[in-house]
RNA sequence: GGGUUCGUAGCCUAGCCUGGUAGGGCGAUGGUCUCCAAAACCAUCGAUCGUCGGUUCAAAUCCGAUCGGGCCCA
């Protein structure tokens, strides 16, 4: 594989990612700076994963918006598949997904595929991700999410509200859309096939336009639910994409929950944050401080910086000196570390506490079928 | 129901025909080097070869049964 070469799909990123690139191949939209403005000037804020770039593409999300002025709202659906314990890259959509609850008081559904999960790892029982779910479920509540406004789906629970929606979407897809797809063969379980119906079925749980915020890695699922939406007499679902958010060891893949040492996950104690970044993240800085005074660091692969723009220093002013003064070489890579070491563990400090809170909030939040 | 194929460390895999208690790659761990990380270089851990039984002085290797996975046909 060359430099330019990466691949991306829901199962699999590699390589490092050309996002305009992947623009054109998936057929979205770049978040415009008009766009932004406009966003900026109907929420009163510009939040900062949308000025970074964080987010950076969109389906239809300016339909959503000229709904949205009309009076008519929309609601938001996200989701995840609980596979493992929630890690700092999770909480990147759900955050921005927060936002937009907040600010445009919307309704928000939270689909965890427990089902998804077991269907597509060999060695993971239903026993355990339904435990994953639960886990999960806890780290999305500790965010802060409306009570009042948002429901959590776990699909082996809920399935007798999505099942009649599933149907509506499955009669419509047949198998050579999902192989193509999803690349699906002979030896995928009919599980995994008609999977995909289950995941569309919250877009259609309200008669209302939804806004789906998602890592773009998970794109081609709902591109399918798109083409079918028309065809049940459904509104198409508008998506907002964030980029994905690079592994600890380094940029060339996603963050993943099956690699323990380059995960940063929600219940790690403050030691074990520092352990994590001071013996795994990769730099951009030089091999000795002689050359990297000199030379100066590359904050654009550097993890740690990237840590920092993606989620964990919100201030621009703050961001640009660590920026500078990391270019210019002031700023050493261990320095650059105990900086992110400290955010990291002030946010899961707060993160923790609400966690445990979440564990007699949890009930309110399921979803409970009628 | 019939046929076929596979089952060796976390993952991929050599060895099976021509029996002598397993070799490699990735990964993991530790060290050197770095302000860190990476890279590089050292070193280390890790498999009773799906299970049970048989043949044999000796079986991952041959035979039988059984369990599990895959594919094809019905």
């Amino acid at each position: 594989m060359s430099a330019d070469d990466f691949i991306v799909t829901p199962w699999h990123v590699e390589g490092n990612i050309d996002y305009d690139k992947l623009i054109k191949q998936f057929g979205t939209e770049k978040i415009s700076s008009e766009l932004l403005e406009r966003i900026k000037k109907i929420t009163g804020e510009d939040h900062f994963m949308l000025r970074r770039g964080i987010f950076f593409s969109h389906r239809e999300l300016t339909r959503i918006l000229d709904e949205y002025e009309k009076g008519n709202k929309f609601f938001l659906y996200t989701g995840r598949g609980p596979s493992g314990h929630t890690h700092i890259g999770h909480l990147v959509p759900w955050m921005f997904a927060k936002w937009l609850q907040d600010k445009f008081d919307v309704n928000m559904y939270f689909q965890l595929t427990d089902d998804e999960k077991f269907y597509s790892k060999p060695n993971l029982t239903l026993e355990e991700t339904k435990k994953f779910a639960y886990e999960n479920a806890l780290d999305f509540i500790a965010l802060g999410f409306n009570p009042e406004k948002t429901k959590i789906i776990i699909n082996t629970k809920n399935i007798q509200t999505l099942y009649p929606i599933a149907a509506e979407v499955a009669k419509k897809i047949n198998f050579s859309n999902t192989k193509a797809t999803f690349g699906f063969t002979n030896e995928t379980n009919i599980g995994m096939i008609f999977y995909t119906s289950l995941q569309s079925a919250p877009c259609f749980i309200e008669d209302k336009p939804v806004l789906i915020p998602l890592g773009v890695d998970q794109d081609p699922h709902f591109r399918l639910t798109r083409d079918i939406a028309p065809k049940i007499g459904k509104q198409k679902p508008a998506l907002i994409h964030n980029i994905m958010i690079p592994s600890l060891e380094g940029p060339g893949g996603k963050m993943s929950a099956s690699n323990e040492k380059g995960t940063i996950y929600t219940t790690d104690s403050p030691s074990e944050v520092k352990n994590k970044i001071n013996k795994h993240a990769f730099s951009g800085g030089q091999p000795d401080i002689e050359q990297h005074r000199k030379l100066g660091g590359n904050p654009d692969i550097d993890v740690s910086y990237q840590y920092l723009r993606i989620f964990f220093e919100p201030d621009d002013a703050k961001l640009k000196i660590i920026y500078e003064d990391y270019k210019s070489g002031k700023l050493l890579s261990g320095e650059l570390k105990a900086i992110l070491i400290e955010k990291i563990n002030s946010f899961l400090a707060v993160h923790q506490e609400n966690r445990e809170k979440a564990k007699n909030q949890i009930e309110q939040f399921l979803f409970e079928d009628k």
